[in-house]
RNA sequence: GCGGGUGUGGCGAAAUUGGCAGACGCGUCAGACUUAGGAUCUGAUGCCGAAAGGCGUGGGGGUUCGAGUCCCUUCAUCCGCACCA
């Protein structure tokens, strides 16, 4: 019987499915574990190989944890709202339910065709009102609730409101957005909007004026971790900075939750410092310069406050509220002018211009409060209005920003810290700021002598004597955007009343997303919910248009897994203490700064108000790595360059000496360049600095007995002629005729493809993309290519030959994202219908380390595919019928077996699924060698590679006469003294030299071992004429003999 | 600039505690079987060398009987963050 992997994978995955085998319960008398993929947004373009690479590994891994004796958790879902079925809707006018449908059943298709053991009783999607029900009800919690910072938890806003009512704020301390302070009597006489509008300053879901990032494209707004350089990283539109009314998520208050929590999860080191990163805590003090002649103060934040005698100027963001105040009259107009100018300027212009040095002085001084120092205060765009006070005191001398300003505007500079003692302190010649927090404290008053981190608090300590600041720390979190201007999402649970936003009441959830006829925002700017009939509350009340953001549903799905149908509670208690956690979670590492980050927040906030037993949601996670496509590129002769060519054409015929510096980076430190003279071609790479390059330079123009100069590209010189090429050459960029060059502009080139080893190629460039299933081991299929783009018809193509003598044309290749615009997209369904599903889950473990990126590349699948019928060979004769002798297995048969049986588990537990293929690979090969068919070995084997591949797996397991599913059995247990051997075939060193292998007994004690190896025949050349220094022999190890 | 990772044959990679570097697989070469091969099987395959032998884990240095692994230094490269005070 041939291995026929199509009709064994759909009997076996029809069998699961009509059995439940993958259906699973609470069951208090076994062990739990609760292994999770990060559910997919189910995207039009179905899953490609990337996708499968981590559900294949928690697969595996589930797999393995039930044979082990777990009852194992491990259900999928879909993150069903999104943008992209939005943006369609807008386009073709599809209901985005229509379309997300769609993409599910496409994906549920693909992932059953891979065999997954999910169980899909379990499935979540966030659309889905049964689901988001939970999404509004935890809103609503966290309408309801504020975070009590003397308690480190969430508490109800009911409390806020007694206290407020018998003690005013006296004595509060709590997560707010400012500081307000009244009376208990205050409180008791305002109005219940007033409590409303006061009581948004400490809800942990809250309504504000905030900045937000506005994308007019998408006409909503952006979360930070949405936009990536001034761009929307949905569809790359420009994003601006605007004021409007949003719901926000304070999570800000779990900042050193966040932090701490941290420490308690087993994730990979890079993702917790991206999110230490991100939270930003840093500590120092907050303290207040005076402003001269007004009766302002300035808050200012630094971590530096050592340096607080060496502060020489103050600096405020543009957008600082107290600039109107300060400014003098006779700077008023320039400063209005500078502040207009930076508000214009849009977020990626700021970026792109980090370096350029801008900014405005407002005529006014303020005080140091330490000195009492006179200091002049200005407005620059280098301070965020967004951190910290959105204003500093700049103390140009340690920081670098502030030393560039002090320089361009010709600020003085003062030294405070210094590494050794007799440093000379004039800084007028100093080419950059000491930034360094060591050294030693100088012209700094009662500092002088202290180190840097003794000055940090000695200073601190002064502050908060003297009253005039205190310590504090600074995050650089802010708080969560909630709403998004769109359609396909949750609907905020909140209606309007006095203008007054309220929740509505538990019992009325879910609120469903209701039927709209158009989905782009309304005439007058509102959210397409707005167009929805009837949107207002039985009582009358409008219900707000907003609705929330792509993760609000995918922050606490991994609790709803554990009890999708319970109708009363978001999970319920029993289900919710079984299961406690994610044990497993398997994802994507880009999700750092967002979901992961907003999901352990949302978990935080459900373990305060005693929904979820487990501060952290997820125990231990691991990133699976990007699986890269192989993009293939043809080159188009590039007609500029080519002009340039025939520019060194000409100048190569004069016997002229030509310089081009390529790729001239000094800020990375990088050159490449390359020299052509004389028909030389000299190619010099990677040069690591300018002198290296200079001197590079020197040794080739001595070399050809010219002179030659360093220019970047485009420039060219020469040791003759050098004004008249030069002009030719800028004529000729500059597109006009010269006569020298004539012709080069004239000429009626066609479409010119070059294959990617025929020389010249640097001439050459505007490649263009070509789909994979065009290409085959880099060649092109010139014909289908030719046929796909219709509008290269005609085009020319110059071939390489291979080695037959045949024109081939060579592709070129880069590996990059796996996407569709790339064409470099591998569908995995034609990978299963090729080879199977088996093939392709080992094949992808095959590739690598789980989190490593790499780069897909079919050709390796062969090779698997070529294990995996030898596997199944084992179970069947020559003739082809299957065939497996109860006869007791030999000792080597075992051997093989439980080599396997440690491997397997041990680089299971560790996560390093690729080595586990090597290892069956290895344990097959051996077994097929024996001709092993012996039941005892066969059956346990069939159990190893079930989690790996198992349709195979249960195909030969149900041959074996068993009626129950593979997926129930134990794994097989260990037996040491399978592999233990008597003897132990040592390499022998010299000089730490492996010079030949001598077996010996293990029981042999060293001095007999020592005199085995040394009589040993081998060991007479090496020892001969020698004397023996030391002999080191480890047992089960190594003989070394050290000679001299 | 700051933080983190990576660097090993023609390629994907392995080496878990400092102990035979390159397991396993791809590719390549040679051979067998075959009318045929994009099937199957066998053998070879880090580099230099006819061999003996030498050299080899980005470079340089160190610790050690012994270093891919530990320490110092340097280069390259990828990722994340960034006028964060």
């Amino acid at each position: 019987m041939d291995y026929n992997f199509e009709s064994i994978e759909k009997k076996w995955q029809q069998y699961w499915r009509d059995n439940g085998t993958y259906k699973v319960e609470i069951d208090k008398n076994k062990p739990k574990f609760y292994v999770l993929d990060m559910f997919p947004y189910p995207s039009g373009a179905g899953l490609h190989v990337g996708h499968p690479l981590g559900y294949i590994a928690s697969d595996i891994y589930a797999r393995y944890k039930r044979l082990k004796g777990f009852n194992v958790l491990h259900p999928m879902g879909y993150d069903a709202y999104g943008l992209p079925a939005e943006q369609y809707a807008i386009q073709t006018g599809t209901h985005p339910a229509v379309t997300t449908e769609k993409n599910i059943n496409r994906y549920r298709e693909q992932l059953d065709k891979i065999g997954f053991s999910y169980d899909w009783d379990r499935e979540v999607r966030t659309s889905d009102p049964s689901y988001y029900k939970w999404t509004q009800w935890t809103f609503i919690q966290l309408f309801n609730s504020y975070y009590c910072n003397h308690e480190k938890k969430a508490r109800p806003v009911k409390e806020l409101v007694r206290h407020f009512s018998i003690y005013g704020t006296k004595d509060l301390d709590v997560a707010c957005g400012k500081q307000i302070s009244f009376t208990a009597d205050e409180w008791n006489d305002m109005t219940e909007k007033e409590h409303q509008s006061l009581l948004m300053n400490y809800r942990l879901a809250y309504l504000a004026d905030t900045m937000v990032n506005w994308c007019p494209e998408l006409g909503t707004v952006l979360a930070n971790d949405e936009v990536s350089e001034g761009l929307s990283v949905r569809g790359g539109y420009p994003v601006i900075r605007k004021e409007m009314k949003q719901w926000l998520l304070r999570i800000t208050a779990y900042s050193d939750r966040l932090l701490e929590g941290l420490d308690t999860v087993d994730w990979n080191e890079s993702i917790k410092d991206v999110q230490r990163n991100w939270i930003g805590k840093s500590m120092g003090a907050s303290l207040f310069f005076k402003v001269e002649n007004k009766d302002i103060d300035i808050e200012v934040f630094t971590t530096r406050a050592d340096t607080l005698f060496g502060v020489t100027f103050m600096v405020l963001a543009p957008e600082h509220p107290l600039i109107n105040d300060i400014v003098s009259d006779d700077q008023k107009e320039n400063v209005e002018e500078y502040v207009m100018w930076a508000k214009n300027r849009s977020e990626r212009e700021r970026m792109a211009e980090v370096k350029k040095v801008s900014g405005v002085f407002t005529g006014t001084y303020a005080i140091n409060p330490m000195n009492g120092d006179r200091i002049p205060i200005w407005i620059a765009d280098y301070v965020l209005m967004g951190y910290g006070t959105g204003a500093i005191m700049a103390v140009p001398a340690h920081d670098s920003r502030d030393f560039a300003f002090a320089r361009h505007f010709n600020l003085p500079v003062i030294q405070v810290v210094t590494k050794d003692v007799d440093n000379n302190t004039d800084t007028s010649n100093w080419e950059e700021s000491f930034d360094a927090k060591e050294g030693v404290m100088i012209n700094s008053d009662f500092l002088n002598g202290m180190t840097v981190k003794e000055a940090i608090l000695a200073m601190i300590k002064e502050i908060e004597r003297r009253g005039i600041g205190k310590g504090k720390t600074n995050y650089r979190l802010r708080d969560a955007i909630f709403s998004r201007q769109r359609y396909w999402g949750e609907p905020f649970p909140i209606y309007y009343k006095d203008g007054m936003p309220y929740p509505f009441d538990e019992d009325k959830l879910p609120l469903e997303l209701p039927s709209i006829n158009a989905f782009k925002p309304t005439e007058n700017g509102e959210p397409p919910l707005a167009r929805a009939e009837n949107w207002v509350t039985e009582e009358g009340y409008p219900i707000e248009t907003n609705t929330m953001p792509g993760f609000a549903g995918s922050s606490g799905y991994y609790l709803r897994y554990m009890d999708p149908h319970n109708d009363n509670a978001l999970v319920g208690e029993e289900a919710d203490r079984y299961w406690q956690q994610v044990d497993l979670y398997i994802g994507g590492a880009e999700h750092a700064t967002g979901h992961l980050i907003y999901s352990r927040f949302w978990n935080k906030f459900l373990f305060d108000i005693g929904v979820s037993c487990k501060d952290e949601p997820y125990r231990k996670m691991i990133n699976q790595g990007m699986i890269q496509g192989r993009s293939n590129f043809v080159y188009r002769v590039n007609f500029e360059k080519m002009a340039e060519y025939r520019v060194w054409d000409f100048l190569k015929d004069n016997k002229l000496g030509v310089t081009f510096v390529r790729d001239f980076k000094a800020g990375r430190r990088r050159f490449d360049f390359y020299c052509q003279s004389k028909n030389i071609i000299i190619e010099i790479k990677k040069v690591s600095s300018l002198e290296k390059l200079e001197e590079a330079y020197e040794n080739i123009a001595k070399e050809l007995g010219c002179k030659l100069l360093l220019i970047p590209i485009r420039q060219v010189v020469m040791d003759e002629d050098f004004e008249v090429v030069k002009q030719k050459i800028r004529n000729l960029v500059a597109g006009k005729k010269v006569p020298a060059f004539e012709g080069i502009d004239t000429i009626e080139y066609p479409n010119l493809f070059v294959s990617k080893n025929i020389p010249g190629r640097e001439y050459y460039s505007d490649p263009i993309r070509v789909d994979i299933n065009m290409v085959h081991n880099d060649i092109l299929d010139v014909e289908e290519f030719v046929k796909w783009r219709d509008d290269l018809a005609g085009s020319e193509f110059i071939f390489e030959k291979d080695k037959d003598g045949n024109p081939i044309y060579v592709c070129g290749w880069e590996v990059e994202k796996m996407s569709k615009s790339k064409y470099n997209v591998q569908n995995p369904d034609d990978l299963v219908v090729k080879y199977g599903a088996d093939t392709l889950r080992f094949y992808e473990m095959f590739l690598g380390p789980l989190e490593q990126s790499k780069p897909w590349d079919t050709q390796g699948i062969e090779g698997v595919f070529r294990f995996i019928r030898k596997y199944w060979r084992l179970y069947f004769n020559e003739n082809g019928d299957f065939c497996v002798s109860d006869e007791p297995a030999t000792k080597e048969e075992l051997k093989a077996l439980h080599k396997l049986i440690k491997k397997e588990a041990d680089d299971i537990e560790r996560m390093s699924f690729n080595t586990v293929v090597s290892a069956f690979m290895i344990c097959v090969n051996e077994l097929s060698d024996l001709k092993c068919n012996k039941r005892s070995v066969l059956e346990p084997l069939a159990v190893m590679i079930s989690p790996y591949a198992p349709h195979i797996a249960e195909e030969l397991w149900h041959q074996l006469g068993h009626d129950d599913s593979v997926v129930n059995q134990c794994y097989p247990e260990f037996n040491e003294q399978y592999v233990i051997e008597n003897t132990f075939i040592y390499p022998v060193s010299f000089n730490g030299k492996k010079r030949f292998d001598i077996e010996l007994p293990l029981n042999m004690d060293v001095k007999a071992m020592e005199i085995a190896v040394l009589s040993a025949p081998e060991a007479e050349k090496w020892v001969s004429g020698k004397s023996i220094k030391k002999v080191i022999i480890i047992p089960k190890k190594i003989i070394n003999i050290v000679v001299a």
